[in-house]
DNA sequence: TTTATATTTCGTATTTTTGCGAAATACAAA
DNA sequence: TTTGTATTTCGCAAAAATACGAAATATAAA
C-alpha cells in the first residue's frame, strides 16, 4: 500500500516537522500564526537566547518553507508562508485523522 | 502571553514533532495508525534498511511514547500508544487550528 | 539440547543540530 | 560620511542523529 506519492508527502512531513521539533521554533511560529507579522527582535526579547541563534531558527524554518521574511529596513518582518502552512496544516491533520481508533494492545 | 504552562506543550510537541521528524518513522506510525498492530518484520520486508536501523527507529518512536511494544515471542508487536497519539494529535491539530488566516506579507 | 527465528544492543563512522560570541552586512538617520 | 540599529554570517565546539554489520539475547520448535 506504499505509493510513490506517499513516500513523497511523508518526506515533505518529515520535513515539515524537523523545522517544528525544537520548542523555540514552535514558539516562534506560533507568535507568527496567532498574531500578525512581527519582527525578530521581538522574539529575542522574550527569549533567553542570543539573537545569532534566533536567526539560525529563523534561517531554518524558512529554509523548510514555513516562514518568509520581508525586508522593512532596518528589521525583517516574519510572516508564515500560506501555502507550505497550509499544506503542513492538512499533512498533519490527515495524517492523525486517518488513525484507526481501534487497538490490539 | 507566554505561560509556562505553553512553554512545557511547546517542549511536549517538539518531542513528539522530533520523533516525526523521519520519513521512515512516519511510515512505521502511519502503518499502525491505519492497520491494527503490526510486527516489526512486516515493515523490514518493505522498506530499504537494515533491521537493526529500524529497531532503532521503534526505540526513538517508543521513547518518545508513540508507540509500545507487546512481546509476543519470537516477535514483538508494535502498537501506537493511545493516550499519547490522542494528545500529539490535539497538540497538531490546535497548533494548526489556531492560526490566524490574516497574514501580512 | 540444539536449531531456527525475531529483535536488540554494541561498536563505529559520518553527518547534522544546537549554541555562542565576534565580526560582517545593510540601511536609515544624524 | 559617520553613527546607530537590526540582523546575519562565520568559526568554533559539543552533542545528537543516522546508519550499518556483527554479536548478543530471548524464546519456540525440533
Amino acid at each position: 500500500m506504499k505509493t510513490d506519492k506517499q513516500e513523497l508527502e511523508f518526506t515533505e512531513m518529515a520535513r515539515f516537522a524537523k523545522a517544528m521539533s525544537h520548542p523555540i521554533r514552535l514558539q516562534i511560529l506560533n507568535l507568527l500564526s496567532k498574531s500578525d507579522c512581527c519582527y525578530t527582535g521581538d522574539i529575542t526579547d522574550e527569549l533567553p537566547i542570543a539573537r545569532s541563534t534566533l536567526s539560525q531558527h529563523f534561517k531554518e524554518l524558512k529554509a523548510a518553507g514555513l516562514i518568509q521574511g520581508e525586508y522593512n529596513p532596518p528589521k525583517i518582518k516574519y510572516c508564515l508562508q500560506s501555502d507550505n502552512w497550509e499544506k503542513a496544516k492538512k499533512l498533519f491533520t490527515e495524517f492523525f485523522e486517518n488513525s484507526n481508533k481501534s487497538s490490539c494492545c
